[in-house]
DNA sequence: GTCGTCGATGTAATCGATTCCACGAGGAGG
DNA sequence: CCTCCTCGTGGAATCGATTACATCGACGAC
């Protein structure tokens, strides 16, 4: 591949002239310029990125660590955060830490020793000292989603508070009383968090939270289904299940279908984080809905100030609540000709 | 951040040393190689990969470009890709095309500036002078699911013929004549091909498949429905419409569902790639399967053999039918309790 | 006419690693 | 005792760019 050298002994030039003419540099005559761009033209020629890395200590690269890859938000949040870097001339390299604290670790390294100029973490756990380090020794770094606490790093988010208490209303409204909720990873600050919005909410209604009625996830599909037969198995199952993420519905609802329940008849489901195919389940699937795309594009601003040596603002935008069908109420706009007696009935499930 | 130098120094020794110790060089004495280790883990040192790169031309990394990260297939090879990649101690940065030549050619052309050891690719299109001009100035490639034809580079990919034969079958048994397709992009490989195999399984059957019931989509779910509109606009609507991949299916799905029309009652409907949500929709969606991880896992063998200047070898592996009910059939083991008066009766939505 | 300024250009240092080559010490073999 | 290897080590070249500094010619101001 040619190299700077062929290109200069090409245009008849030093190399300083054509970098400079690469680079925009004003002071080169229009003669030289027009020789080097012929000669760029003529090999082909490409700069090499990696040599330009070394000298100028800059990849014009972010990384981006996600919890994972399988799971529809992550991979919406990463088209986002692609996009806009690429609006600001930024490369993202995706690392998926598939949930591993291990894996997430490797990636943070990998991506550190290939000196990217700024790192975009959706931790996986409650902060590795690789990543606390990192932080302590200057690298711009950003949180989205899920953050660690105490460490003096931007977090771009989203507050489902507002929408679990809407949802937690829409449940009440419903008759339900009784709600469970598979949970994340106590780890991670989303998986607390959801818990403590969803018995905040349940608070306010006078409802209790037992402990029987949280079950242990860890933000994976095999995990919602697990959780969701520990609840059918209590002498007096949950009427709904609200299930920290959308992986751990598909469980819940391969649970459900396990054991031949209806949905929402026997048991109502909702889910954390919205995606397409919620409309479609059978039945739809009432979800809190994230401005993901708006948090990806937010989290790449806020890192890119901070390369720039900006501060690089904390963002929380609000999420909102998708009603369907899982928890028992029609959604009559989708379905205008459905006759009352296709409405859900309640009936005891044991 | 410290550098080679710095341990060399606080070791006592040159960087030659220092850069011997560290890639397992076997003349170094061990009084040397502690001395080094130990400055070393004292300094936090991490060799500098952009600078590694430059020396030895070599990345470690290798670049995927795909062809829509909010396609579960692809996220899913995305994933196998890396840990396979991983597992022989390569890195993998992903670019994601969108269906968009021209995002696609901007990926290509930043993974090579980075120099990347090896490329793998699923063309969006049938082949950009930039990627032909790639592959011919030698750099190692693999196609991967789609490929260009022509061009001399191993491909790995799945076979659906059998399946989509397998799939006719199912339908016709089901006594389904009029059978319509949702295409993908005649550029690609695999929008041709899954026209032409379903076209040749239909033929088996003694059926024809009519130009108005191919429709031409383009791998993205509001093509799909776009398309589904104009099948049920025709004065005899196909009775099964068949989706080139699952996002188009969705897209189907919501047009078949705007109009009010039960699926499968009133129209059937079979996709291209199997997701898990498709056991869970209203119904379930009887799918195409592609072994999506081993086509990952063989894509990086054959890339990694290339770049060690092996042949690298193409692959093809079969892809297999998944009945579930959304063309008529029940798929009874996946609801062992359900009684009588549960299943699915019949009934108008409009 | 001389001097200073400015624009265009080239030379060479530099980034952080790897690696070829030379060199000295020490041991084996004659 | 001398020669020849081998081993451990350091010096320096190298990868391909950017950029500080020096140089040189032309031109305007005095």
């Amino acid at each position: 591949m040619a190299s700077i050298k062929d290109v200069a002994s090409a245009a008849g030039v030093s190399v300083a002239t054509v970098s400079r003419v690469l680079n925009g540099h004003p002071s080169v005559s229009a003669d030289a310029r027009t020789r080097v761009l012929a000669a760029v033209e003529r090999l082909d020629y490409r700069p090499n990125a990696v040599a330009r890395s070394l000298r100028t200590d800059r990849t014009r690269t972010l990384g981006l660590v996600i919890s994972d890859v399988l799971n529809p938000y992550f991979t919406e949040l990463a088209r986002s955060v692609e996009e806009e870097a690429r609006a600001l001339g930024y490369s993202v390299v995706i690392g998926n830490a598939d949930e591993r604290p291990d894996l997430q670790d490797h990636h943070v390294q990998t991506l550190l020793d290939r000196r990217i100029d700024g790192l975009l973490v959706s931790p996986t756990d409650g902060g590795s000292p690789l990543m606390l380090e990192a932080a302590r020794a200057g690298t711009p770094m950003v949180f989205v989603d899920r953050w660690i606490p105490g460490v003096d790093v931007p977090v771009v988010r989203s507050d489902g508070r507002a929408a679990v208490r809407d949802l937690v209303a829409h449940l009440h409204g419903l008759g339900h009383r009784r709600l469970a909720i598979i949970a994340g990873p106590a780890a991670t600050t989303t998986g607390r968090e959801r818990v403590q919005a969803f018995r905040e909410a349940l608070a306010a209604y006078g409802l209790d939270l037992p402990d029987a009625y949280i079950g242990q996830g860890d933000f994976q599909a095999e995990s919602g289904r697990r959780v969701t037969e520990g609840f059918l198995d209590l002498p007096e199952p949950p009427e709904v299940v609200f299930a920290a993420d959308n992986l751990m519905a598909l469980g819940a609802l391969d649970a459900l279908r396990a054991r031949g329940l209806r949905v929402p008849e026997d048991v109502g489901l909702a889910a954390f984080d919205d995606i397409r195919w919620f409309v479609h389940t059978d039945p739809p699937i009432t979800a809190v809905a994230q401005p993901t795309a708006d948090l990806g594009r937010a989290a790449v601003r806020a890192l890119v100030d901070r390369i720039g040596g900006r501060p690089g603002e904390s963002v929380t935008l609000p999420a909102r609540l998708v009603v369907r069908r899982s928890c028992g109420e029609p959604a009559p706009e989708r379905f205008p000709h459905r006759s009352p007696a296709q409405s859900p009935v309640r009936r005891s499930t044991s």
